[in-house]
Formats: C-alpha cells, structure tokens, sequence
DNA sequence: CTGAAAGCGCTTACAG
DNA sequence: CTGAAAGCGCTTACAG
C-alpha cells in the first residue's frame, strides 16, 4: 500500500513479474476476462493488491479507443436550479461507470468555446451542455460535426439535430398562470427572463392564459432582467411601483421568485396574503423559502439524470433516431399563492 | 473542419505529412518551442487546422508524464455553500490551466472511496477533497500515501499532514453570538449541525461567547440535525415550542438559518422583528432572503479559489511545507439580527 | 489457458 | 533547424 512519492508508478509489468506471468494474462485478469481461471486471477490480484498497483485509464483508453469520462458544462451553478441538475448528471453517469469533467462557463461563450475544445482533447466519450446565452447556433452544429457525442439540455439552440433534454416551459408557465388567474387576479406581471427562447415559451405559456381569460396581454407587466435573486428583487420593487398595483406575478424562475419575496419582505407584504407569487423548476429550496414557494415542478435533478441517459444511449448506439426528452411541468401549489 | 464519424481520428503524423515535416517538428511547433522558426510552425499549423486537428491530451500525458486534470470531490452541492466553493474551485484551475474531474459524494463514505480510486486510475495531478461525515481517519492517510497531491477544504480529519483550506469556525460563531449578546438577547438557542470537528469549532465559539457574558450554557438549546434547511426549518419548530421561548438563534450555517426563517414564518414571526437569527457562510443567497440574512461571512467562492491555489502550489513545489488557509470571518449585519 | 508482438498518439533525448 | 527512434502503460488479435 505504502510507495514512496519518488518511484515510477507500479505497472501491470511488475504485476506480471510479481506473479511470474506475462502482462497479457494480468491484463485480461484486470478486466475480469472469463479466459482465465480463478486460480490465476487470484495470483494476479494478490501480487497487484501488494505491489499497490493502480489502473492507468489514460495507458488503457488511449490503446483500447473507449473513454471513461463525459464532459458536463454548465453555466450557472450559484442558481441551484442547475447545481441539481448537475448533481442528477453526475449521479447517473458515475453510476454507468464514468466520470464527469465538470466546467462552469458563468454564461461567458468563449469561455465555453475553450472548454468544449479540452473536451475533445481530453477524449471525452461524449458532452451534456447547456448552452451559454449567446451561444451562436453555428456554435453547436461545429461540435456536433466534430463527431463527439453531445446532449443539450435546458435551452435549444436553433434547429439542430441533437438530442436535447428540457421541459415543457409554455404548458408550466400556463399552468402557473392559470392559477392566479383562478385565484381571481386579473392584473399579473411577469418577473425576470433575459432572452433567449426558454423566456420566448414561457411568456407563450403566459399569454396564452391570459388570452384565454380574454385578459389582455400588458406588456408594461413583463419586467425582463436576469434570471437571479437579485434581479427577482429589482423587477418586483419596479411591479409594486406600477399603479394601478398588479396583485400577482408569475416568476421566470425559483430564484427570481425567492428575489421578490424578499423585496416584499422590505415593504411589510408577505406573498401568498398581500400578493400571489409562483416559481418554476421547483428547486429543493422552494419547499423551505419564506413562505414555502407555489411553482411549478420540473424535477430538476431527474432532468438531470435524463440527460444522462440520453448520453449514455447515444454513445451505446450513434446513429439511433434523434432524442428528445421535455419534462411534463406539474404545478405544486404551497403558501406563496 | 467536417470529419466523418467514422474516420480515424487525425494524428501529428496526419498533420506531419500535410505539411511535409516529420511528427517531431509538429510536436515541438504544437508545444510552442521556440526551437521551430516562424515560417515552418506557421505551416504546421495551417495544415493541422485544415485537417481539423485535434490534440490527444491522453497520448500526450501518458508520454509526458504530466496530467493537466484534477479531482474534486464534494458531498453537498444542493447546499449553495458548497456549490460556490465549487464554483472557485473551478475557476482557478481552468485558468491555471486545468480541467476539473468532479465527483459529488453525497456524504457516502464508500462513494467517496470508490470515487478517489478513480480520479488516481484517470490519473489527477491532485486532488481538492471535502470529506464526507464519517470519513475514517485512515482514508485521508491513504491518499496521502498513495502520493497524489492533496489538499482538503472545510472539515478537517484527525491531525493529518495534509494541505488545508477552511474557516475559523470558532471566532466566526464568537462574533455572531456576540451580535446577538450586544443586542440584549439572553436565551439564545443553537441550531443544526450534526457532528464533526466543524460543529465542534462553532459550540466552542457559541459556549465562548456566552461565558464571556457570564451566561450559562444551556445544553437543551442547542438543537442538532442535518444542515439542510429542512432541519432548519424543524429545529426553529422545536425552538419556538420550548418555554421560556428563546428570542434568538444562531444557525449552524445559512441554509439552516433559511430553513429555520421559513418556520419563523409559518408562525407568523418575522425574524429581525420578532426572533433574532444568524446565519454562517455568507451564501449568495443571504442578501436575498426574507429578510436578508444577518451572517458571518467566509467568501465561499474564495475559499474555493485558494484551496485550488494550494493545491497547484502544492503540485508544483511536493516537498513545500504544510499549507493552511484559514478564512478570515467577517460579520455582515442585515435585516435578520 | 498463456505468451510474444504490434500499436494507440504522443514526447523526448539524440543525431545530424 | 529537423528527423529517426524509443518508449509511456496499456489492449488486442494471434499463436501455440
């Protein structure tokens, strides 16, 4: 077990040695190979487990062309919303027997362009990236075209044909809305969302639940700005100053939920009494925030899982049709409206 | 730039012969050795970007010895704490020019075993590690062992030789029961934290506090759980049902002071108003909660930041003497207390 | 059932 | 300034 830092690294030649076979046969041994017999297995993990030998993936893959790790990129890891989906990801691809190289690109394009690029120079077996905003489309075609498996998940990116794993945004925003609108409100803004065509559904989703109601649509209502905490509490301090006062708004996001909720706090107004309030993704917190947060549920780290999957599927089988995964959006109705 | 899937992956030696050269000049011209005049590393390449070259950073280690990968591992992502040490973390070591191998152990102590014998197989130049609860003090011994560079972040484990990066737990809790102290709170409760050197750190702090003020310390007030804002959220319930009722609280950390607020709610309480709660890690999200968090801040990201900085020193230096950061911590009052 | 040999795509002395 | 050769630690047919 113990090896001093200095001496070269114990290689399936000294396994061999140690058992007095050849490095073929501890080879096979090592990869559990049905050829050989018990008996000789057993030497050969004996000498290995008391030389300390340790498996060289990078020797292995680099002969036997199969990788072991996956690229994950993700841009915005500080919204939980994505740390859970990350840990979805990494749960199930550790589980299939890989391992994840993890890159955070803070929404920076060439930040994600480099990371991409270490990728396939570190050999991964294949990618689920959510793109960063601004992600030009020729972008993802280019990775696509470099041959390396790739799975886009939360935003599509133009018409392409990889395999993506998201959810149904219109149907879930719609289902948030059409609960305000049951609860009566008829004045409701819309908090949050930058660009880019997640926003697009889910204002579709809001629309279409106002349409419905023959409510018309305010766009002075939609107050856009970044999908954080911060800008949750901005954009809701710009609603409560609007007159007449809207009674309810319906969040991009969680994070922008839980913003305004705070902002609400400052002014003695307490969601879900003096002001209806609903989320989307239904991150871990929304059960614990103050007032437990009504949102809709999108299952973030199951998403995550999901986009694994399709990973895993698409190394397994390359030209399989393509693969779309859009989680069914369910509304969970807690204290916030 | 297009490339079948099908076709072997394109070599130096592909490259080489574009250009005419052998693949010892394309080598050398690709690791920018200024032995290579202008002209002929300019052809090189030209010819590596029209075959649409990409470099085999396996092939490359494994001759090279050198490994441009790095572990980390961590327990808790859905903890926001931790996900912005992560962020740090890998925001160094991209720019060191690193990738991260990233591992989430979920506080199993087997996956994080298993996880370990991986990143040494991938051959990791080191590895940053947070301990899951109830890591053996002999595991930390074996990786040490095992000579892969090392350094672990937030729990410490036994009196190890290790490289450390964390917070000084007791005279962060010092400060924040002094705040609650200096405000005239005397039945003051203590909330989540399940085991472990850091729980240990932060009772020393609350108990310093306190018998510096010549109050007793009350075991019953001090309700341990998991530092998850579920038990936030329970521990704050059982704390409010106790009589005499306590008038303040500090929290183990933030999530559990978040968790712990929405109980606050629930009852109609406001904390800041009607119950004094801090928290401890200064998270993001704290500016944010309802009501902002009064906390003590250690700069997760940065502490991330230096762990990785240790870590590459470390690498670069193996023989240096033990690292230790400590993070400086640094009450920020809000709403909340 | 086990071994000798070639080769994965690089890097690194060493010649010239 | 550039090339021929050996080798990193494995795997994979192929013999025997």
């Amino acid at each position: 077990m113990r090896k001093p830092v200095t001496t070269r690294p114990v290689t399936i030649l000294d396994v061999a040695a140690a058992a007095s076979l050849s490095k073929s046969t501890v080879s096979l041994v090592l990869k559990g190979s049905p050829l050989i017999p018990a008996e000789t297995a057993e030497r050969v993990r004996a000498a290995a487990s008391k030389l300390g030998y340790v498996y060289n993936s990078r020797a292995g893959e680099l002969r036997g062309g199969r990788s072991k790790t996956i690229g994950v990129v993700v841009n915005d890891l500080a919204n939980p919303f994505f740390a859970e989906i990350l840990i979805g990801v990494e749960r199930k691809l550790v589980e299939a027997g890989y391992i994840v190289l993890m890159a955070h690109t803070n929404e920076d394009v060439d930040r994600q362009r480099k990371v991409l690029q270490i990728m396939r120079e570190q050999g991964a077996a294949g990618t689920v990236l959510c793109p960063a905003y601004g992600t030009p489309r020729a972008f993802t075609k280019e990775v696509e075209a470099s041959g390396m498996p790739l799975v886009v998940m939360v935003r599509t990116l133009g018409p392409g044909k990889y395999d993506f794993a998201g959810a149904d945004n219109e149907r879930g925003i719609y289902a948030a809305t059409k609960h305000l609108l049951d609860a009566g409100h008829t004045r409701i803004g819309f908090l949050g969302g930058l660009t880019g065509v997640v926003l697009e559904q889910r204002l579709n989703g809001f629309r279409a639940a106002l349409a419905e109601r023959k409510i018309k649509f305010d766009a002075d209502l939609v107050v856009a700005a970044q999908p954080t905490r911060r800008s949750g509490h901005e954009t809701m301090c710009a609603l409560l100053d609007m007159t007449p006062r809207p009674t309810a708004a319906v969040c991009y996001n969680d994070v922008v939920a839980f913003g305004a909720m705070s902002a609400l706090g400052e002014r003695g107004l307490h969601a879900g009494r003096d002001f209806a309030l609903t989320g989307f993704d239904n991150v871990l917190d929304a059960a614990h925030s103050n007032p437990p947060l009504t949102t809709v549920d999108i299952r973030p780290d199951a998403l995550g899982e999901q986009a694994a999957t399709l990973l895993l599927n698409r190394i397994r089988e390359p030209t399989r049709a393509r693969q779309v995964f859009l989680a069914e959006p369910q509304l969970v109705v807690r204290q916030s409206a």
